[in-house]
DNA sequence: TTGAAAGCGCTACCAC
DNA sequence: GTGGTAGCGCTTTCAA
C-alpha cells in the first residue's frame, strides 16, 4: 500500500504530528529531525494524501473551469492558458463542457461542490444569474471570464468587446469599405452584442449606417457563419465587408465568399474576432481583433487564487483591451 | 455551512449510519425512514462530500486525462469526448498537457496519484516505459489511447496507424500519383511512424519507392508542416502528392502549396490524417483518414470504468479502422 | 431494521 | 522541540 504518515512516523521514531510539522513547515522543528524525516519521505517514496489533507478542511487544490465546449478552439486555448498558470500556482483544473445549457451548468456546479473545488472560474454562458449568486453567498470563489454580469459583485476578467468592436469598424472603414455586414451570435450572448454595438456605433460615427439585413446572428460554428453569409453574398446588394464576431463565423464566411465565387479580400473583406489557431489557419488568414487568451489565463487563476488566500477582498472587473491583427483577409476598396 | 450527514442524521432522528445506507442504498431500511430521509436531505439541500468519501478508501470519481496539448484541435476534440463518458458515467476529468515532455509528464502523475485519481488516461508521448509500469505496479488503472506499448500489459485503444498509412497510399496511387512524399512527425512519434510504414508498404506493393529526400519528420504544428513542404515543393523535382502524418501538417503544406503557387488538388493532391475541425475548414477541405474520436472517447472510459469495477481483468488492446475522408485536396493526377 | 464505534490520513491545538 | 489527541464527513463491521 501507499506510505502513510504514520508509516513515516514509525520509521523516524517520531509522531505524527512532527512529520505533519516538517511537511508543512510549520512549527519548530530541530534540523536533524527534519532532515531524517525528509530522507525516509523520500525512501518510502511518501507523497501525501490531497485528500485526507482536504478532509481537514483544508484546499483541495483543484479548480472547475466552465466552459461551453472544450473543442472549440477559442476555449481550448484559454483552457490550456489556465491549466498552465494553474499548474503554476498548483491548482489542477477540472473540466466542463457546458454547451451553454444552463441544466449541465446546474450538474457541473453541483459536482464540483461536492468536490470541494476552491475556486470555480465560469467562461460559459449562463441565463440565470441565480446561479451564480449562489455560488459567491455560499462563499465559494468565482471568477468570470470572457462573460459578464456587472451587477452581481463577483470578480470578472473580460476583453473590451465594445472597443473591439469600433475597431474593427475603423478598420474597414479606413480601408474605404461602406457597405459593412454583421454575423454575430444570438443576441443573449453578451459579448457578441457589445462587439455589434461597438461596431455598428463607429459606422455611425462616421455617418454610415447599419442597413437593414446587414445584421445577421446565428450560432457560433461555422456552418452558422457560412449560412448566414451565404444569405448576405447572394442577396443582390450585397456588402463589401463583413464582420464576423469570432473565427469560426469568419471561416464559415470565407467558405460562403468562396461558393459564390467571392474573392477575399479582394472582392469581399472579412474581419474576425478571437485571434484562434482558425485565423491563421484559414485561408487567406483573417484579419482578426486579438483576445490576449494567455493573459486573460493567467490573470483568471491569479484572481481566484489571492480570493482564496483572503487577500484581494475588493471585487474587481478586469477589462483586457483586444488587439487588431491585420492579416489577408481585408484590403482596401476598389473604387469602381 | 454545508450540511453533512450528522445534519440529516439529528433532523430524522436516526443514526448516521442509517443515513449512510439509505445514501448508498445498502443494508435493509424500512421503505418509512428511507422516504424521511430523503425528504430531509432534499430539504437541507444535502450534497455527500466526494472528499470524505473517497477518505473511507473509495472512489474519488476523478480521472486523469494527460494529453500534449489541450489546445491542438486533435486532443481537445478527444477530451470532449471523454469528458462526455465520463460524465455520463459520473466521473469528472482533470486535463493534463504535457508538452510530450517526460518531466511534465512526471510531475502530472505523482499529482493525479495525491489527489487519488481512479485512473489515468494516457494520450501523450512518453519515452520512458518506467512510467507507466510503475503505475501498472501499484495498481492504478491506465488506458493508453492513440499511443501504444506493445510490450507493456495495458488496456490500449488505438487506431490502426499503418492501415490508414495504407489506405492513404492506395487513394493517392489509385489517382494516378507516383510520385509521393509523406510529411511525419520526427521518428519517436510512434503512430507516425506505423502511418508511414504503411504508406511506404503500399507504395511499393505498386512497385513505387519511396524517393529519397521525400521522407520528411518535423514537430507536429503548422509551421513545421510549412516548412518541410516547402523544402519538397522548392526541389526541381516535386512530388505531386504528400500524405501529411496530422491535419497541423496538412494545413502546413496546404500553406506551402500556396505560397509556391501551386494549386491543390491540381498542382498538387493532399492527404492528411485525424479528421479534426482543421480538415473541414481548411481551404480547400482536407482528404483525411478519420480516427473515430468519439468512439475512443467511449471506449477508453468504459474500459478504465470497467477496470474499476474489478471487471475485465483481461488487458486488451482495441484497435479501430481509420476511415478515408475524401474531400477537396485529392485529385486525379493530369497526364502531362 | 437500526445504531455504536472504529477507522480513512491528515491538521491543529494544547501539553509536556 | 515534540507528542497526544480531537476532529474532518463518511463507510462499514458487529451488535442489538
Amino acid at each position: 500500500m501507499k506510505a502513510t504518515i504514520y508509516d513515516i512516523a514509525k520509521e523516524a521514531g517520531v509522531s505524527i504530528a512532527t512529520v505533519s510539522k516538517v511537511l508543512n513547515g510549520k512549527g519548530k522543528i530541530s534540523a536533524e529531525t527534519s532532515k531524517a524525516i525528509y530522507a525516509i519521505m523520500e525512501r518510502l517514496n511518501y507523497q501525501p494524501s490531497v485528500i485526507a489533507t482536504a478532509l481537514t478542511g483544508k484546499k483541495t487544490y483543484t479548480l472547475g473551469l466552465l466552459i461551453p465546449d472544450i473543442s472549440n478552439p477559442f476555449f481550448s486555448e484559454v483552457a490550456r492558458a489556465i491549466e498552465d498558470q494553474g499548474e503554476h500556482l498548483g491548482y489542477s483544473v477540472i473540466m466542463c463542457s457546458t454547451d451553454n445549457k444552463d441544466e449541465k451548468v446546474e450538474r457541473y456546479i453541483s459536482l464540483l461542490q461536492q468536490k470541494q473545488v476552491d475556486g470555480i472560474i465560469i467562461a460559459t454562458g449562463i441565463d440565470n444569474k441565480d446561479i451564480v449568486e449562489q455560488l459567491l453567498a455560499k462563499g465559494i470563489p468565482v471568477v468570470l471570464l470572457a462573460r459578464d454580469m456587472p451587477l452581481i459583485a463577483v470578480n470578472t476578467v473580460v476583453v473590451d468587446d465594445y472597443v473591439g468592436g469600433c475597431l474593427a469598424a475603423s478598420h474597414l472603414i479606413g480601408l474605404g469599405h461602406r457597405k459593412l455586414a454583421v454575423i454575430g451570435e444570438k443576441d443573449s450572448v453578451r459579448s457578441s452584442r457589445e462587439r455589434i454595438r461597438g461596431f455598428r456605433q463607429t459606422m455611425e460615427d462616421h455617418g454610415i449606417a447599419l442597413q437593414e439585413g446587414f445584421l445577421k446572428t446565428c450560432d457560433y460554428k461555422v456552418a452558422d457563419g457560412k449560412k448566414k453569409a451565404l444569405e448576405l453574398l447572394q442577396s443582390e446588394d450585397s456588402p463589401s465587408a463583413i464582420f464576423a464576431c469570432n473565427d469560426m463565423l469568419a471561416v464559415g464566411a470565407l467558405q460562403a465568399a468562396r461558393a459564390v465565387g467571392k474573392k477575399v479580400p479582394n472582392d469581399l473583406s472579412i474581419v474576425s474576432f478571437d485571434n484562434t489557431l482558425l485565423s491563421e489557419v484559414a485561408d487567406p488568414p483573417l484579419t482578426t481583433l486579438a483576445q490576449p487568451i494567455e493573459h486573460m489565463g493567467k490573470l483568471v487563476v491569479n484572481m481566484i487564487v489571492e480570493e482564496l488566500h483572503g487577500s484581494n477582498k475588493v471585487k474587481q472587473r478586469t477589462v483586457l483591451r483586444p488587439e487588431l491583427i491585420i492579416r489577408g483577409s481585408t484590403a482596401a476598396m476598389i473604387r469602381s
